[in-house]
DNA sequence: TGTAATCTCTCTAGCAACTAGAGGTTCAAG
DNA sequence: CTTGAACCTCTAGTTGCTAGAGAGATTACA
């Protein structure tokens, strides 16, 4: 049995983040040790590496929790669990579609800026001007967060 | 003048962002009509163009608040604003690739599918697996929503 | 001028998917 | 037996909005 700090460094993922999991349902109450700690054993550290893979590519914890639903019942067809792997499939090619062409667009203005003074920058231009945009990049929001 | 739901419909924002934007000093807090509506100008018009079009470049409201700081002085130099851009291309460029290696990953455990039983999933297995995978998709982890 | 429809107001709470911190308990090593 | 790391629960914060309640303002039409 491992401690939830084992269990986290196993898996890669943090402890509070465990917990959390365990709140929402996505992992099962786990049994408690004699001072209330929390005990995993080898079946919950499966899931949870389960989990993490799957949100590395990017699913999200709804899909997650299908996906889990599905694999409990290992007679029945594939056929969701590949719908919802195309679904993930599709959703990322529109993504880095979108990013390409932001991309496109960024560049473009880096290019074009002369390193003068804000009055002539491209960049500001850029932004308070759509009509300069080259590409339509869409609608689509998104903050990239690094 | 225009009301916020007019500005809303010019600027492709719905109105409460526009009050959003107003309650975390985005934009300035408005005029108000006698009876206390907001009323706004061309000025503010531009200011929310230029905020939708950086989000859409995927910019966050904070850099968003820098550029905009950045604009108001237009004889300053436009390095900064430079950096901030090519920060923002950076990011965009890492987000691309990250994702391609998701691409890769997924049309693998898709095209795996022979449509079985669960049990033979290969979908499942690969989650359940992370040595299945080809690629290092690295540690970014962010949901796709769509 | 009346009134009905549409806007707008403020305020609070909620979404995803965690993360951080306070204040207290339990466990393992020496 | 003591120290210090790891654990517990609970609340609140993050980003960038979105939704709803309940009230007031404005506009269009008769």
């Amino acid at each position: 049995m491992l401690t939830i700090g084992k269990l986290g460094a196993a898996a890669g993922v943090k402890i509070p983040t465990i917990r959390y999991y365990e709140q929402i349902g996505l992992l099962p109450g786990a049994e408690r040790s004699s001072g209330n700690q929390r005990l995993y054993s080898r079946v919950t550290q499966d899931r949870l590496a389960f989990i993490r893979h799957a949100r590395e590519l990017g699913f999200s914890l709804e899909a997650i929790r299908d996906l889990l639903g599905l694999s409990d019942r290992p007679d029945q067809s594939c056929a969701e669990v590949d719908a919802l792997a195309r679904t993930q499939l599709q959703a990322v090619e529109g993504r880095i579609a979108r990013l390409q062409a932001l991309k496109t667009e960024l560049e473009r203005m880096v290019g074009q800026c002369a390193g003068g003074s804000i009055a002539d920058c491209r960049v500001i231009e850029v932004l308070g001007n759509h009509a300069h945009c080259a590409a339509d990049h869409g609608r689509d929001i998104h903050t990239v967060s690094e």
